[in-house]
RNA sequence: GCCGAAGUGGCGGAACAGGCAGACGCGCACGACUCAAAAUCGUGUACCCUCGGGUAUGUGGGUUCGAUUCCCACCUUCGGCACCA
């Protein structure tokens, strides 16, 4: 578990961290020896807005804050391993930090480049992208127009781990967070296709369809391309400056959007098709990213939907070159849409009337054969931008020296302090810059005069290993210890919100696979089993927010309810993976809940119930056993609850029927409390105790379901006709289709409802329904 | 816009490999206890109806003896979209 220390402790909170508790507490039951840990994820810019915000330094809100959380977590119950807890922030976790990035530079991972970052001109400050707001894209405290500035920034070669990405292979995962994966890493395989300028500068493009190269009719470029400057025409010049200072200024967001008016401006160049030699207009549009591909690519109208609105939009010409079988295409000038559909090659010059299954091998067989392209695998994942001008991070451990260059910090020397004296209110610069002592240095390899890099560290590095610093959070040798690393790793079972799925959880498996490739750990993913929680939204239904005052507040729940009641209602009022509202009359049914169990379990009442009672209880308790047992292994936390819930209501019955003193009385109970242990370890460890059980419930086994006990007495057979319900027939067990068909037909109803009707089929379910089909 | 998820009574939800739709809880109604109220306990609670049944799981189709469950299309809501974590 990790916290980012906001502030206070949020129902979210509870809610991602509890459930997980509970199966924490189930498995230790079970005989695992469960690692349960807490940390914090500490460093960020919340920190930093509310520094400026109400003038305290961010280390101080942090800290304060973290005291604050620790306080309110350890009242939740949760059974954490306090001796492992850790902070981002501390000098001890970010010199581990500094290092894998050390390991990374030295093994080719690290590398620098130019790259955009949001910068608001007023504020004089880099903004996060949650810090722009807007159509018009404005600064969220000055509203100032954003403008994008191109800065030298570190990255992470992500993307050559990009085909290892899309093995789950080794991965118990749920398949939307794979789904979502596989599209954010966006492999496409195809071919890139040199074109040439009639000047002869080369344009790649990569196209995912080499078969319809005999279809391209123009040539976009992105705004940014290299070449744009080169192949303008005077004549174009002013227009095309125009557009590339407005393009610039929009986020990729807005510029791929399939549902605006298509955009762009001619350059006045022209270029050659490699394959039918024909003479193409280069065109600039926003439409065209230059961080996917090359930034250039081949329009094909006919045959690419965005290329066929932007051919629309400036009457550029279409040519079809696909005919789908059976088909009859519209001419050119009256299509209304592309054509997607597969099928044979017509009008591409040696290659006409390839067909549909051919025609994307055969058209990259002419493409290297005739050295004009090759086969290529495309990807939408980036590189990973990991520099931030910001004050409240991990310093990047990198010295510029003028003579020996980018000369990485030596390790002994780590961690690169972050200095506490600094302006860290917008300045226009990273505050790190304006700490002279800080910044200027000697070079470590040739002593003369340097400085630091002063940037810091994206904060999903730190959260990219912190699973291995909770291992031996205080040991020096190395980011963590081997032997720990050996007994614990890799983590069995990981949890998280939704949200984590396409950033962190590629971040730290591409990490982990790097710190594989360098030598630092052994196996191949971080996390085997990943399960999701949703969201607790306000009574309103809506997300919880300040602004909106549907806000619940645990700390006042605990106090009126106990948290033991607040644990009980987190997992019984929805599904897990689902979230839902919150409600306030809706957890009073668990209070409702705890009181009765504490009563049932305690008084005294009449005994003397009936054989017949003792065993309908004793079936109930171990089927509700067993179903527990399942939800916990699964997930399905909030039907435990419920199952105990109707264990409660037939103890209740039996009760009164005078089940009080019974073995099966007793054995009941032990097993209620037993199975309560988990969820509210409080109220079960109490009358654990209370009944005479001694210490504690907590370290008991997870006692074993009588099979034989859970056995009905009667079954129900459903007859149907025509898969309607039509009949309830009791059954003592164990009876054979045969016997389910006699019944079933000779049923009174049955019979009525079959008057003068031909049976045309008669279908058996084993020990549980009969259908007759009329 | 793109990608993902979800739509079941008045409400939250359940139905574990396609087989009794609505478990459990909230709310509500009635009753018991009480001078009274709260708490507690008990009973009932999808809709229509000619009391035999009929209709119901966002909408429309499909597959099947049988669909909340599988397939297709659409609608609505929520989450993510690379510098929030």
């Amino acid at each position: 578990m990790f916290a980012y220390p906001s502030g206070d402790l949020h129902i979210g909170h509870w809610y991602a961290m509890t459930p997980p508790d509970t199966r924490a507490r189930f498995m230790r039951m079970r005989g695992y020896n469960v690692f349960f840990p807490i940390g914090h994820d500490a460093f960020g810019l919340p920190a930093e807005n509310a520094a400026i915000k109400r003038s305290i330094h961010p280390k101080e809100w942090t800290y304060a804050n973290i005291e604050r959380m620790d306080k309110q977590l350890r009242m939740m119950g949760n059974s954490f391993d306090w001796r492992a807890e850790l902070i981002t922030a501390d000098p001890e976790y970010y010199r581990w930090t500094q290092w894998w990035f050390l390991q990374f530079l030295e093994a080719g991972l690290a590398y620098q480049r130019m790259s955009p970052v949001d910068f608001c001109p007023s504020c004089n400050t880099t903004l996060a992208r949650e810090q722009v707001q807007g159509e018009d894209r404005h600064c969220e405290r000055c509203e100032t127009p954003v403008i994008r500035k191109d800065l030298k920034q570190w990255f992470f070669r992500t993307t050559a781990y990009a085909e290892e990405l899309l093995d789950y292979s080794q991965l118990d995962w749920p398949e939307h967070v794979k789904t979502l994966q596989r599209k954010w890493i966006g492999k496409s395989e195809g071919a890139n296709v040199v074109f040439h300028t009639e000047a002869g500068d080369p344009i790649e493009v990569f196209t995912t369809r080499p078969d319809t190269l005999w279809g391209v009719s123009f040539m976009v470029l992105s705004p940014e391309h290299p070449l744009v400057a080169k192949v303008t025409t005077d004549a174009q010049r002013a227009e095309v400056e125009a557009y590339q200072i407005q393009a610039k200024n929009q986020s990729d967001m807005q510029r791929e959007s399939t549902d605006r008016e298509k955009t762009g401006v001619f350059t006045g160049g022209y270029a050659v098709n490699p394959a039918s030699g024909e003479h193409i207009p280069i065109w600039i549009a926003d439409y065209v990213l230059m961080s996917y591909g090359s930034g250039a690519i081949m329009a094909v109208p006919a045959h690419d939907q965005r290329d066929f609105e932007f051919a629309r939009a400036f009457e550029l010409p279409i040519k079809i070159v696909i005919q789908p079988e059976g088909l009859e295409l519209p001419a050119p000038e009256e299509m209304t849409e592309s054509v997607q559909a597969s099928g044979a090659m017509v009008n591409s010059g040696p290659l006409t009337g390839t067909p549909a299954e051919e025609s994307f091998e055969t058209a990259l067989a002419y493409v290297e054969e005739h050295g004009i392209g090759e086969r290529a695998v495309n990807y939408r994942l980036h590189d990973w931008l990991v520099s931030r001008q910001r004050y409240w991070g991990a310093p990047i451990p990198v010295i510029y020296c003028s003579s020996c260059g980018t000369v990485p910090a030596p390790e002994d020397q780590l961690p690169v302090l972050r200095p506490d004296d600094v302006e860290w209110l917008p300045t226009g610069e990273s505050p790190l810059k304006l700490h002279p002592d800080w910044r200027f240095v000697s070079c470590p390899k040739c002593g003369g005069q340097a400085e630091r890099e002063t940037d810091t560290m994206d904060t999903f590095m730190c959260s990219s290993w912190y699973h291995l610093r909770y291992l031996s959070p205080h040991y020096n040798e190395g980011p963590f210890d081997p032997d720990a690393f050996r007994y614990w790793m890799p983590v069995d079972t990981y949890t998280g919100g939704i949200e984590h799925a396409t950033m962190h959880l590629i971040y730290t498996r591409f990490f982990h696979k790097a710190a594989r490739d360098i030598g630092v750990l052994t196996g191949d993913e971080p996390m085997l089993q990943l399960r999701n929680q949703g969201m607790v939204l306000g009574e309103d239904g809506e997300k919880m927010s300040k602004s909106r005052g549907n806000v619940i507040a645990p700390d006042e729940l605990v106090a009126r309810y106990g948290a033991d009641t607040v644990r009980a209602y987190l997992i019984f009022f929805s599904r897990w993976q689902m979230g839902g509202p919150w409600s306030s009359t809706g957890i009073e049914g668990n209070a409702r809940w705890l009181r009765r169990v504490w009563y049932m379990f305690q008084e005294p009442a009449e005994e003397g119930a009936t054989e017949q009672t003792l065993r309908a209880l004793r079936r109930k308790a171990h089927q509700t056993l067993k179903s527990i047992t399942w939800d916990f292994e699964n997930f399905e936390f909030n039907t435990i609850v419920s199952s105990l819930m109707e264990l409660l209501n037939e103890m209740a019955r039996a009760k009164n029927a005078g089940a009080w003193g019974s073995d099966a009385w007793n054995e009941a109970v032990r097993l209620y409390l037993l199975m309560m242990a988990p969820v509210t370890p409080h109220i079960a460890e109490e009358l654990w105790q209370k009944l005479g059980y001694g210490y504690s419930v907590h370290q008991q086994a997870w006692p074993e379901v009588d099979e034989e006990a859970c056995v009905e007495d009667k079954i129900t057979l459903v007859v149907q006709i025509n898969g309607k319900l039509r009949d309830r027939i009791m059954l003592s067990p164990g009876f054979s289709d045969e016997q389910a068909r006699a019944t079933a037909l000779s049923s009174p109803v049955i019979q009525e409802a079959l008057e003068g009707k031909t049976i045309r089929k008669v279908i058996v379910v084993p020990g549980k329904l009969v259908n007759v089909v009329i």
